[in-house]
DNA sequence: CTATGTGCAAACCGTTTGCACACAT
DNA sequence: ATGTGTGCAAACGGTTTGCACATAG
């Protein structure tokens, strides 16, 4: 069983080709660009705009650059965006896997320690996750999102 | 079954003595107070603060009051707080249930139309939804929430 | 050289706070 | 009469946008 004290973030590769990647979808490799990139590498977990910018090191990156730019590599596959719902973008980088490979994390509500978990089971999950990590007072979010029947018609008939 | 269209939000009947519980935890019984929870009761689905304020009708009240309603009656265990992502605050009359009734909601990304949902399987439940409410592209958002050991152990040690 | 990307500063938007007046007890 | 609650306006914090300069191609 892995500890929790590694925060329960893999190594990840660098997404293979992304420079290639952006040239073609998305326009210039910057020297910025470049820099956002490793520091996500190099922070692994989901981080907010403000840590991703430190991150980048001394010349530290304007935090609109962070965003514009997160936004872009997100529309790339090359990052995803995750809520914890505390009010605070983060932005962590995707693995190699092809389409993403969904998962979820567990928070401590004190600290800022982030655990990755790698499957979605969820019934016995709870109580699992306490004995495994040694977690307590778990709690989860969870929503739903689609698109319902009304609005799938009105898709298929653009205006009214 | 149920369709979609009456937004999946039960009829609740007022949280009983509610005039009595705020006299008694939170302060005075005000007509402001008296409006917002009749107002929410009204909404039956979560709804942001403008929302809010927007149906206590005529004489609408202050955002601020909202919000400081809602986390007074929040603490009471009157209404729940509801996130769903967007950035919006919402908020929602608690069942008479005594614990309160976790559940979760299916929404619109196109519309905003709500379904609350009572149980919280989730193994088969996206392809379920599917079917049943005939929502497609359906997707989830959860993290959870907890206490990790440092931080069990920093509590019994209140200051290092 | 030209068009895209970046930094800076201002705008935005939801939420919170300070303060004087209103009102429940 | 007293102290809590409310409206108003300003403050706040994260995010977005406009614009002039920098830079990749």
């Amino acid at each position: 069983m892995k500890s929790y004290r590694d925060h329960g973030c893999h190594h990840r590769s660098p997404p293979s080709q992304w420079q290639e990647l952006i040239r073609r979808q998305a326009g210039r490799v910057t020297r910025t660009r470049q820099l956002l990139l490793e520091a996500l590498l190099r922070l692994r977990c989901p981080s907010t705009p403000k840590q991703i910018a430190e991150a980048v090191g001394r010349r530290t990156c304007d935090l609109a650059t962070v965003y514009r730019c997160m936004t872009l590599f997100e529309q790339m596959g090359l990052v995803h965006r995750v809520d914890f719902g505390d009010g605070l973008a983060r932005f962590e980088i995707a693995d190699d896997d092809p389409s993403g490979h969904h998962h979820h994390h567990l928070l401590c509500r004190q600290c800022d320690r982030i655990v990755k978990l790698d499957d979605c089971i969820l019934g016995e999950v709870e109580s699992s996750l306490a004995s495994h990590y040694g977690f307590v007072e778990i709690q989860h979010r969870l929503e739903f999102f689609g698109i319902c029947p009304d609005c799938q018609q009105a898709r298929r008939r653009p205006s009214p």
